[in-house]
DNA sequence: ACCCACTTTCGAAACGCTTCGACAGTTCTG
DNA sequence: CAGAACTGTCGAAGCGTTTCGAAAGTGGGT
């Protein structure tokens, strides 16, 4: 193994020069810092993990809970999870994996050892438990989500609200009167997550603010297998012509089956836009427009975030990152038959 | 913080024979052994993870090379890695995350940073960069999956070959003279993992030992919506009776649709298995028998073997885990009609 | 020529743990 | 009953960093 003191006698210097030529921390000889560097390179010299956790009191890690509720989409958390992971890496950071058995327990273990230097909280459900931990265990932490209680937490997220809105007003601009919002099963807004229904709120409150007839239907998978949901969307004399989708993936693509058996032509009879996803819509068939949820945008900021607060204070709060818009021709003009 | 020193104060002893009575690795009187872990207790003493590290060469960690090559099926991976952390954890080990476009420069990092103590492959691929690693970096490493060339690798899977037969022994047992195969699209038998061909070549060996007429077919998803690849399998007179599946989730419910649209019932029609899968298959409707693919049992020995490299030597190895069945009443003797 | 300030480097003290060797006591063994 | 063999405990030496304080060297201002 190549220790400190190896980069230090090839190079000629002693180990805190090696030390702070590396790390930056105090001003060295341009040519000192040079011949340290180089002899760090030629021996691939990387400071030993153990000492610097215990001499640096950092860790270079951060913990990632594992959330896993019964109804959260593997695809879709498994993105955020390398998204997290990603962003670590480009702040010099490992990712350490809890596991949703151990949550709350793994949480006070690894910051009792000082494993860790703060953790990110993924999957966040309303009523957290991680939430409790997050304000006593006294390490840095970010949420990726908003639980019902943020007081004295550190959120991100992606502006639910107003990506049902940015949805709607898309499809207002574009002339539609009656728009629908095809959301998740009913459960799912009982006692879920809260960004579906903090998009729904979106989607409904910029509905009335703009004149539009809204509907919103919560169907479970089968009645959009059945074609029930979309019946009750499209209403008996089908004049809904803009329709928004926040459901799982494979709801979507039962939905776009559905509208292809009955003839429903996207987007010549029928506009339509997918909320809040971490699916290409582009792929589709047909394409379709999409506000995207781009797991690297939150989990960048809370990486971000999370170390920030290792060397300075950073006050607690909400941050929602504005949604965008993706256009892929499933949004037309209300057809004005 | 509390600090082993805390502890030996608290119980009246000397820090070693606070570590020895934690550790057991020497022996330490009864009445000594319970005030040190009284003392531990009530403080809430963890030792410090750097400075156990750095004194006794063992991080307690072991990192895992995410993989997801664009095939990969999310769900059935996540599982793969929860079940990996699971199972660390039983061994108070942790599991650390390295991500796929940093493979094989984040194995050589912490490796030469005494990070972890070995690492798990998992998502193997045939011809897979981190083999190379594994035999290089000196640390111990554990595959689940089998690479083209295991030579000096340690590696855990399902044996799928077993897998395959076993679903054919399980039709021909119940009287099915004809069988097929509904597996992945071809381009993952060209070169994607190498367990869907092991799947198959065990489909068709054992078919053929028993004198079975076997129908083989590498849909692609449209295909199999279409029923396009169901045409082909049941064959024209439909004499087909006994259908294995190993396939993606989403292909094997476009199946079963495709097959209830036609009227075929299961099992009075035709007998269906699914092989190797990490579905509960006994939710399907019908419920459908199933070869699982239990991820704890793979990765509980993948855990078990790396640790075990830390105090013995571990033969160079592949470990193929004897396949099981669950029957959930889809297989019926074969229609005498 | 002298002092001061600044830059650059070094030595040494932590950090909290594991583990080796040693030392009392105790218990066998012949 | 002397010496050997255990048992249970302790002290101290690391493990490889980071970081503090100080020393040595360099110029500038007076």
């Amino acid at each position: 193994m190549t220790t400190i003191h190896d980069v230090a006698r090839i190079a000629g210097v002693s180990i805190s020069t090696v030390s702070y030529a590396l790390s930056g921390k105090r001003s060295i000889a341009e040519s000192t810092r040079r011949r340290v560097e180089e002899a760090a390179r030629q021996l691939d010299y990387r400071p030993n993990a153990g000492a610097r956790m215990l001499a640096g009191n950092r860790t270079y890690i951060l913990a990632v809970t594992e959330p896993l509720r019964a109804d959260t989409y593997a695809p879709a958390h498994m993105a955020f999870f390398l998204a997290v992971a990603t962003a670590a890496r480009r702040y010099d950071y490992d990712i350490l994996l809890l596991t949703q058995e151990e949550a709350a327990a793994g949480l006070r273990r690894v910051t009792a050892s000082r494993l860790v230097d703060g953790f990110i909280v993924l999957d966040v459900a309303s009523r957290d438990e991680r939430t409790e931990l997050a304000r006593t265990l006294g390490i840095p932490s970010v949420f990726v989500g908003v639980p019902d209680d943020t007081e004295g937490l550190v959120c991100v997220d992606l502006d639910f609200e107003a990506a049902g809105a940015l949805a709607v007003d898309t499809l207002a601009d574009a002339g539609h009167r009656v728009v629908g919002l095809l959301g998740h099963p009913q459960g799912v807004y009982e006692h879920g997550s809260n960004f579906p229904p903090r998009l729904r709120d979106g989607f409904l409150r910029r509905a009335a603010e703009r004149g539009l007839e809204a509907r919103f239907a919560m169907p479970d998978a089968d009645a959009v297998r059945t074609g029930e949901a979309l019946d009750a969307l499209l209403g008996p004399e089908e004049n809904l012509t803009g329709l928004v989708m926040h459901c799982q993936e494979s709801v979507q693509s039962a939905a776009l089956d559905s509208l292809r058996e009955r003839g429903i032509r996207i987007p010549d009879d029928l506009s339509v836009i997918v909320a809040a996803t971490t699916l290409d819509t582009s792929r589709l068939d047909p394409p379709i427009d999409a506000v995207p949820l781009v797991p690297a945008h939150s989990c960048d900021r809370a990486v971000e975030l999370a170390i920030e607060q290792l060397t300075e204070v950073v006050e607690p709060r909400v941050e929602l990152i504005a949604p965008t818009y993706t256009p892929f021709g499933s949004v037309s003009p209300r057809p004005t038959a």
